[in-house]
DNA sequence: ACCTGAACACCGTTCAAGT
DNA sequence: ACCTGAACACCGTTCAAGT
């Protein structure tokens, strides 16, 4: 018996992408896996996107509408720069719960208008530091890229056996830094002065001291 | 008449694949074209590669082994963070030459050794701020993940038509720039304040206007 | 307007066989 | 030890045909 026509819409194509990604990851978003969620042929995708990065584009664009609501949601504080940090950080923990959106996130505003929305926020934050446009600019692409480079960094850093559970974060970083205190120290004398706070570290406490940095740079410059 | 037998080495498998990465981008290194290239069967490279993943890993690190060379080559001023920064500059030029080294550099430094001693010279700048191992790790962590980051950011923002030729980058920039003017100000107030900033702007300032605040960040906390 | 199966031109990787 | 062609199991994308 065949199986009868299915019928699709844009929401759940965008919708059932997402699943994809985000339960198997990037790889796993093939237009044959896609299809076969949504119970009908490959082609079938191909009357709502164009391609595979116009696929991509409107999967990541939909995620950020939700971050972006619950980022725009918090009030205001009298400090520019804490909602600043407090937008950045929600930001990277979406984007580290979700590793594939750091690689499409801002890529094409046209297809990602929450992406906009998210970039006119942030950067309506960074105008209360009454800086000129040239200053502004730059400290948001500043913030923007430690954010979205962080994450993708940190993002793609396990390795398959620890996302197969084979093995734990832990370990894996273990094993790194048991070969850091085997390197020479004559040769590699700052491996050994900070390998204990390598071993066991936690991304998201690099990542915030690495933030507070570039925060505190902003901060002068706002004083000055 | 068959093609003779050919021979190669590793050697010329890397520097054929970064050959074919560097005049043709990522997409352009397939183990046929590198086959084609080398003069034999595509089967032969996985005597020297296990896998992609590990050509990729290898072909980094050759070329982050001249970087390296030119960073460590530079006599060290008085000022360890005057030479963080120029080390990160130069580490953020060859990255955005090749735009294919930001997704694999520093990815896995058993395969990437030069990688390793890149990391650790740049941590011995820091070392000199006498901040504890933390502070240390930290430092170090905040200006490889933002140069990297930006650079990973940026290398791919170009999309097909610019590559190709057939727009400039200028054009590219001034046609965002005009959709950022069309917008309502009323919405959009951060995009028409910088709007001028961002057309025609180059991807280097941008970039060092944000080094600039992660070091004033890292000096700050070095002077306490 | 929307969906379909089948085909096309590619991939990375494996393997049994050669030299 | 090193190289080979052919095959395998996948991809994204296209297309002529259906409803």
């Amino acid at each position: 018996m065949p199986r009868r026509r299915a019928s699709h819409s844009m929401e759940s194509v965008i919708t059932e992408a997402v699943a994809i990604l985000d339960e198997a990851g990037s790889a796993a978003l093939t237009f044959r896996a896609l299809a076969g969620r949504l119970g009908g042929g490959v082609a079938s995708i191909y009357w709502y996107v164009d391609n595979k990065e116009e696929l991509l584009d409107r999967a990541t664009d939909h995620v950020i509408g939700d971050v972006l609501g619950d980022i725009a949601r918090r009030e205001a504080t009298e400090d520019p720069i804490e909602d600043l940090r407090t937008s950045a950080v929600m930001l990277f923990d979406a984007v580290t719960a979700r590793p594939w959106l750091a690689s499409y996130l801002l890529r094409n505003t046209d297809l990602q208008p929450n992406a906009l929305r998210l970039y006119e926020h942030l950067g309506q934050q960074v105008m209360r530091l009454d800086l000129p446009p040239r200053e502004t600019f730059h400290a948001l692409s500043a913030v923007i890229g430690y954010v979205i480079g962080t994450a993708a960094d940190l993002g793609q850093q396990p390795p398959a056996e620890v996302l197969e559970g084979q093995t734990t974060r832990e370990e894996y970083l273990g094993r790194y830094a048991e070969r850091w205190r085997e390197s020479d120290p004559q040769d590699y004398p700052f491996l050994h002065y900070v390998v204990e706070e390598f071993d066991g570290h936690q991304d998201a406490d690099q990542f915030s001291a690495g933030l507070d940095l570039v925060l505190a740079g902003l901060r002068l410059q706002a004083d000055r």
